[in-house]
DNA sequence: GTCGCGCTTGCAAGCGCGTGCAAAGCGAAC
DNA sequence: GTTCGCTTTGCACGCGCTTGCAAGCGCGAC
């Protein structure tokens, strides 16, 4: 089957009529090469169609080149915003992505980071699930680095990346009384991730500080179909909510979607919606949600710094988790104050 | 820097005393080992946290396991569910995706083919842009498999996967005839790619032949904005369309939201709309969009079956072509015929 | 006891590359 | 001409792994 290998330094230097350590050296940026063999060497490669192999390279250097991104649900507006973004740092920082998908069993992440092991990965960012403790210890011994996005792990030695759910919780609280609403509510999945639940318990308590109860309802996963499904159980109670922060943007979308339809409720008149991520629907004119935008261009920058420094170990404990602020992004789904 | 180096089988020889190939074998399947040495190996293997050097083996194996995915616009809904799809399936036959992020500037599909030949990868999957000759020989002569998704090129040695996009355009054209309109319209994008404008083509040749013309007009991406743009400019007209055809689920979605919450129209009653993708968004109740479903999953499984199997030079050179059936989903945004 | 067969196992070569070390080349200073 | 210092170059080793080959082993048949 592998009829035509592909070729090697070695078929280089002859070609080009010096050794093969030139070859490498060329190809090795800060080594040592005379101009003049540079050229021959680059005429040759480029003659040859040659290539480094990153693999070999990697053994030797003990470093691939690859970052392992571990991530469940991809097809999901904000998690390919992310993605997006982390890949095309990545690639400006001159790193190469690997994807591996999980799901929800057991194990799932765990396997996503052997794989990353296998592949002698430089780093793995892990944006959905949280490993086993014993994977990421076996992880950080071989030298492997992580990135914790949104997870809230404690142990040490992760960059961990957060934001500020709790008090956006409450920052989107105190713009619902302003909007003269009696009856807020709170739409979450049963994921119950800290970020979900901090969003929660921040609403939760700035609301009774401000002398006003809080329905929390669960169901679901964070999307659509769930929003849709809170919608009806909300909205169908006697004492009817008429402020609902929705854990996430597409809770939301299906929420709204299901108030107008099917409750025959008008936005932001009779019901007002928040969301969270800015994911691109939410503004869109049929949704036109406000919501708290995640600060996905930040989020990648942080990760990405922390792995092209190396991320020191002997660096202050704090440095290691990293708190971004969600912008709150106001559009019309609630009444102006 | 690299405090502790990842453990070898030249550890795991040791400790379980036995020779490193003996190793080796108990990780490559079918290789011949005693039950009591594999049970050995694995102990030690278990204890020291070894795992395969997959850079290692694939510099031997010549086949590195990975396959290198090149997108771009990866945050989109059709494209993030395609890369979902893939990956899954690509990670049950045990490979390994890496991901490559393009953008529209020149070569850049040339810099990602590059840098899957870099890492030896075993095939690569073009999602968007089309390569330039001169590398996708390359990449052929190095026995990497190319597979080009969407993009109707001719060369042959790639496989390409496509769907009846004219055909498509025909069906809808009947539909919309069926549901009593009378001035028909197709809203594309400017990208011109094979695609969009095969479905251009089979709306309109369908249409003439049923004795309507078809207003053309042409916009930006296949993005919400650009539907909205192409909203603006058809339904101004004098002669005002009441059958628009899509080219994508976003253009479709951004040309409803502008057609309904700016010129207060009614769909499908005043006017009917279809796309082409059947993402997510499209089942939602603001869009009830009826659309043409891309065949994820069998596009998916068709470019991992033939990576599968090695993707034999030798087999009829018909077979490197496959074309499927995009599913006509009804939903609510034509009036029934 | 001997032979032959089949399964295991160790040896050693080599995949493509980076890099330390020493030799070579070269120019300037004496 | 000799010496010194710097840059360039080639050699050879090793990164962690697979695999062909031949030796080792156990066992039944003769």
């Amino acid at each position: 089957m592998p009829s035509k290998l592909f070729v090697s330094a070695q078929e280089v230097a002859e070609r080009a009529g010096v050794s093969r350590s030139a070859v490498s050296r060329t190809f090795t940026p800060g080594a040592s090469v005379s101009a003049d063999t540079r050229r021959r060497v680059l005429e040759a490669a480029e003659a040859l169609g040659y290539h480094v192999n990153h693999l070999a390279r990697g053994l030797m250097r003990n470093e691939s080149g690859i970052v392992c991104l571990i991530v469940s649900d991809v097809a999901t507006p904000y998690r390919s915003a992310l993605l997006r973004e982390l890949t095309i740092q990545l690639q400006n920082a001159g790193k190469v992505a690997m994807f591996v998908n999980t799901d929800r069993s057991d194990g799932s992440v765990d396997r996503a980071l052997q794989q990353a092991i296998r592949y002698r990965a430089d780093a793995s960012i892990i944006l959905s699930g949280l490993p086993d403790k014993s994977i990421t210890q076996l992880c950080l011994r071989s030298g492997q680095r992580l990135v914790l996005i949104n997870r809230d792990d404690d142990q040490p030695g992760p960059l961990k990346i957060n934001l500020d759910d709790y008090e956006s919780g409450g920052r989107i609280a105190t713009a619902f009384v302003r909007a003269g609403c009696k009856t807020l509510a709170f739409a979450n999945s049963e994921a119950g991730t800290p970020s979900l639940m901090g969003r929660e318990r921040g609403f939760i308590a700035a609301a009774t500080k401000l002398g006003l109860e809080v329905v929390v309802e669960r169901y679901g996963s964070t999307g659509y179909e769930a929003g849709r499904v809170l919608a009806q159980r909300m909205l169908t109670r006697a004492e009817r909510p008429d402020g609902v922060f929705c854990a996430t943007d597409l809770l939301a979308c299906g929420f709204m979607d299901a108030a107008r339809h099917q409750f025959g409720l008008s936005i932001p008149d009779q019901l007002c919606v928040a969301g969270f991520d800015d994911i691109e629907q939410a503004s869109w004119s049929s949704f036109n949600l406000t919501t708290f935008a995640q600060p996905v261009m930040a989020i990648a920058t942080q990760a990405v710094k922390w792995l092209a420094t190396g991320g020191h170990e002997d660096e202050p404990e704090g440095a290691h988790s990293v708190r971004l602020k969600a912008e709150l992004i106001w559009r019309g789904s609630i009444r102006k104050g």
